[in-house]
RNA sequence: GCCGCUAUCGUCUAGGGGACUAGGACGCCGCCCUCUCACGGCGGAAACCGGAGUUCGAAUCUCCGUAGCGGUACCA
């Protein structure tokens, strides 16, 4: 089996696009057989060696590798150039100066059950000739056979006036020439198989099979974009996601196996996935989901390396501590900071909490366990606890009417990991001074 | 306009003529745990787009309708 994943560089890699990598990918390994990198770049408009960039390096985040390229399409023109030469000397193209307002004459004209069909020319864009009779037919191993009638269908242009390959050209000859064996794409590409399976026929090559996954859509079913948050993969990477993860959320998205598991492992997701059993309805991508999941793969992390990507993250060391007091209550890497910066960075300004917690009675919590915590020789666990539970019984209140405050003083806001394992984390000077602190500001 | 694809809880999906009282997961709600927030556990509400037809029997097959999406570029 040889697969290909062909984007073309004209943004960053979206989800989409990364979910078709994906399904390459997974295909590819779990055949032992090859995965191709090619690089659709013959819009040379909106094609950038920056976008091309960002692509390898979501696709290296993801850890999707492949066997083969990336291979530029247009470092390929010359091989281009000779198979529309053949076409062109066969008869099975020919240069027509007819522009698309032409076109939509020729349709006025003769109504909507006969395609265009040009006159050749000595000079003009290339079109390839579609058989007047007959129909071409999509083997799809997603969605079955669709029929498509050559009467419907425009003789459609393969290359521009200078000579240069449009898309539904190169992608053909590209594939053939690659020995491409399944074709798994986008199912935007469905209503152009018709014209690259004509483009075989006329290069007498035997067709790939294809595979059209269907499209991915935002939370409201509407298309894509940057408005529903991280929808490119470098906004997952910035939005705190692991790459597991987000793999085992876009595998799981337009694709399911007959059991429920939900979490999937990679190694597993290549030994089951079966390209046949995609869905043909188009996805939402629901980044709830992709929180929850990320939570569960971000617990299943050993200490040392959910601490490594969390420094890595944030660009801060010695972490190791208050990772490991807060792994229970993320789901990303980006929301460790807001719940425990405050261990390093001192207490944040959430007036709401110290208006609620720093009262009259807050004071008297707070200067009863600055005096029972400041009587600890050993700042453990169990004295730390044993110490303010003292305060608790001594002052005849709930636990919360002290370990708020506490807490208050020690974050400045209300949330934050277990209020016993943070005094430890911060020790016992800090922990003493921002108690007084927050003592000497209460109302 | 024309060509084509699609349609199960809010979302992702399982199901492929009788095993469907339609299963699982996220989310939501409730309870438990509890120092906050979470995590975890338990329970609950929640769907076959509409209409015909085929059949003893339809979520499953066929047709029509409706809706969404894609294509219709000298873009990819």
């Amino acid at each position: 089996m040889r697969v290909r994943f062909a984007p073309s560089p004209t943004g960053a890699l979206h989800i989409g696009g990364a979910r078709a990598a994906l399904y390459n990918w997974l295909m590819a390994r779990g055949s032992g057989g090859t995965m191709v990198l090619r690089i659709e770049d013959t819009d040379r408009e909106r094609s950038t060696p920056e976008n091309v960039d960002q692509i390898l390096d979501a696709l290296a985040w993801l850890q999707i590798d492949y066997d083969e390229g990336p291979i530029s399409q247009v470092q390929r023109s010359a091989r281009h150039e000779e198979v529309l030469q053949q076409l062109l000397a066969d008869g099975h193209a020919y240069r027509s100066t007819a522009t698309g307002e032409d076109v939509k004459a020729y349709k006025a004209q003769h109504g909507a059950d006969k395609g265009f069909r040009g006159t050749p020319e000595a000079e003009g864009a290339v079109r390839l000739r579609v058989p007047d009779d007959g129909a071409t037919v999509v083997h799809d191993l997603v969605r079955g056979d669709t029929t498509f009638q050559h009467v419907h269908l425009d003789d459609p242009v393969i290359a521009r006036a200078d000579g240069t390959a449009l898309y539904n050209f190169a992608v053909a000859v590209d594939d053939a020439d690659a020995q491409i064996t399944h074709v798994v794409r986008g199912e935007d590409h469905l209503s152009n198989t018709p014209k690259q399976l004509l483009v075989y026929v006329a290069m007498g090559v035997e067709p790939p099979l294809f595979a059209h996954l269907p499209l991915l859509h935002g939370p409201d079913g509407k298309k894509l974009s940057k408005r529903h948050g991280a929808a490119s993969v470098q906004e997952l990477r910035d939005a705190g996601y692991l790459p597991a993860a987000v793999r085992n959320y876009l595998a799981l998205l337009g694709w399911g196996d007959t059991d429920d598991e939900t979490l999937i492992s990679t190694e597993e997701l290549v030994r089951r996935f079966d390209v046949t059993r995609v869905a043909k309805n188009p996805a939402r991508f629901d980044e709830q989901k992709l929180r929850w999941m990320n939570g569960r793969y971000l617990r299943e992390l050993s200490l040392d390396e959910l601490t490594a990507a969390l420094e890595e993250y944030t660009g801060r060391a010695g972490l190791r501590d208050a990772v490991q007091i807060s792994r229970e209550k993320i789901q990303t890497l980006a929301d460790f900071w807001p719940l425990s910066g405050f261990i390093f960075d001192g207490p944040g300004e959430d007036e709401k909490a110290k208006a609620k917690w720093l009262t009259d009675a807050g004071r008297g919590a707070l200067v009863d366990a600055h005096d029972a915590l400041a009587g600890l020789d050993t700042w453990e666990l169990e004295p730390i606890e044993a110490a303010l539970q003292g305060v608790v019984a001594a002052r005849e209140v709930k636990p919360k009417d002290v370990f708020q405050p506490v807490r208050v003083a020690l974050a400045g806001t209300a949330v934050s990991p277990g209020i016993f394992e943070t005094l430890q984390v911060i020790g016992q000077e800090e922990s003493l001074a921002r108690i007084q602190a927050a003592a000497a500001t209460a109302a």
